[in-house]
DNA sequence: GACCTCAGGATCGTATACGATAATGACTTA
DNA sequence: TAAGTCATTATCGTATACGATCCTGAGGTC
C-alpha cells in the first residue's frame, strides 16, 4: 500500500463489505473475524472498524460486545418490516424525484435502466447493486438527503430477502416490464402513475417474497 | 481508567456526542477535533471515530477527507425532508406500538410522559431527551426494529431545529397537551384517533417551525 | 499594492502493539 | 458416564506512536 487515499478507506471498506453481505459472500449469521478480513482486504482493524460500524447502524450487522459482529440474520418481520417502510416512503420520493430531474439526472436514470437491463440479459452477478442504483436514480432528483439515504438504506435491506429467498435474477426478470412502466411514466412526469407503479412493483415483490417465505 | 466496558465506550461516545449536538453544546458547522474531544473525553480517537462514524449515517455530522467532521448544518429543506418522513411513519408506528404494547410497555409509556412533564414543570435542560424517549416509547412496543431505529433517527433530526428554532421549552409546553392526548389515547388502543393525533401533533411542530423559518 | 510561493504548525488518518475478555477442549470428580 | 472446573487459545477492543495532508501567515516577486 503505497499511499492511501485517506478518509475514502472507510467508504471504500464499508462499500466492499457492504457487498458481501448483499451478494451473500458474507452469510447471515455469520461472525465476522476483524483480523481475518482485515487481513484479507490489505488493511489495518481500525477503518474496518469504522465500517463496520456504519453497517451496524445501517442495520446489516449486529454487534455484541466482546464477541463482535455478525452478519444480522434474516426474519420475516424485519422483512414486513422494510417492505411496509418502503410502501410509505419510496412512492412519493419517486414523484418528488420525477418533478425536481433534471436533464442530466433523466439521462441518469435511462442509463441506470440500461445497465440493469443489460446485466439481466448477459447474466450478470450484480444485478441487485444495478436494480439498487436504477431505484435510487429515480429518487436522488428529489435533492431531499434524509430520504435519499433512507431509501437506500431500506433498498439494502430488502435486497437481501430478494436474492436469498426468490433469487435475483427470477424475480428482476420478472420486475423488468415493471421497472420500463415505471421509468416512463417517471420520464413523462406522470404524478399519478408514478406513485401507482411504484407502489405496485413493491407489493409485488413482497407478494413474491411472501409466498416464498409462508412459515415462520 | 481502570478496567474499560468493552464495546460499550464506543456506544457510550455516541451517545454522548449525540447529545451534545442536540443539545447545541456542538453548534452546527462546527468542526470536530477529535484530539481535544478525546482527550476531554479521556479516551483515544479509536472509539470516538468509531461514534463519529455512526453519528455520520445517522445524518448528525458529516466528513470531508483529511478535513475532518463538523456537525451537520441545519437547512430549512431537510428540516421539511424529516418532519415530511415522521409524518408517513411515526403515526402508523403509534398505532401498532399501541396494538403491541403489554402492560409492561404501557407503564414505560406512562413513565416517560410523566419524566418528560416533571422536566418541563423544574425547566430542567434534558426536555429535549425525554421528549425522544416518550415518543419512542409509543413505538418500541410494535416490535420493529427497523422502523424503531428510523424513528429514532429521525426524531434525532428533528429535535434540532425545534431546540434552534423554536426552543425546547416553548413549543414542549405547547405540545404538553397534545402529548397527553396521544398518550390517553394510545392506552386506550384508540387506533384511528392514535394516528390522527400522532399526525396532528407532528403538522403542529411543523407549522410552528415554518412560522419561524420564513426566509430561504 | 496585489498575487503567488513557501515554510511552519496543527490536525487528521492509519498501522503496529498490547491488555482483556469470552469460547473451546481436556481433565478431574462424583 | 456425565457434569463441573480449569487452562489454553483465539479474538476482540483500546492506547500509543507515526506518517500524510491541509490550513495559516510571512516573505518575495511582478
Amino acid at each position: 500500500m503505497t499511499t492511501r487515499a485517506p478518509r475514502l478507506l472507510p467508504d471504500q471498506l464499508f462499500a466492499e463489505a457492504r457487498e458481501r453481505i448483499l451478494s451473500g459472500r458474507l452469510p447471515a449469521d455469520a461472525p465476522i473475524r476483524q483480523d481475518a478480513l482485515a487481513l484479507e482486504l490489505g488493511v489495518s482493524k481500525i477503518p474496518l472498524r469504522e465500517a463496520l460500524a456504519r453497517l451496524e447502524s445501517e442495520g446489516l450487522v449486529v454487534s455484541h460486545p466482546n464477541r463482535g459482529f455478525i452478519v444480522r440474520p434474516l426474519s420475516r418481520a424485519d422483512a414486513e418490516d422494510v417492505f411496509d417502510l418502503r410502501l410509505r416512503i419510496e412512492p412519493n420520493a419517486c414523484v418528488l424525484g420525477s418533478a425536481g430531474a433534471n436533464e442530466a439526472a433523466r439521462d441518469a436514470a435511462r442509463a441506470a435502466f440500461a445497465a440493469l437491463d443489460a446485466a439481466l440479459r448477459d447474466g450478470l452477478a450484480d444485478v441487485g447493486r444495478r436494480n439498487r442504483e436504477f431505484h435510487l436514480a429515480l429518487v436522488r432528483p428529489s435533492g431531499r438527503d434524509v430520504t435519499i439515504e433512507t431509501v437506500d438504506r431500506l433498498l439494502a435491506l430488502s435486497e437481501r430477502y430478494v436474492r436469498v429467498h426468490l433469487g435475483e435474477h427470477r424475480r428482476l426478470d420478472r420486475a423488468s416490464h415493471e421497472h420500463e412502466t415505471l421509468l416512463q411514466a417517471w420520464l413523462e412526469r406522470r404524478t399519478e402513475t408514478v406513485r401507482r407503479e411504484a407502489r405496485a412493483h413493491i407489493r409485488a415483490t413482497l407478494s413474491d417474497l411472501r409466498a416464498q417465505l409462508p412459515e415462520v
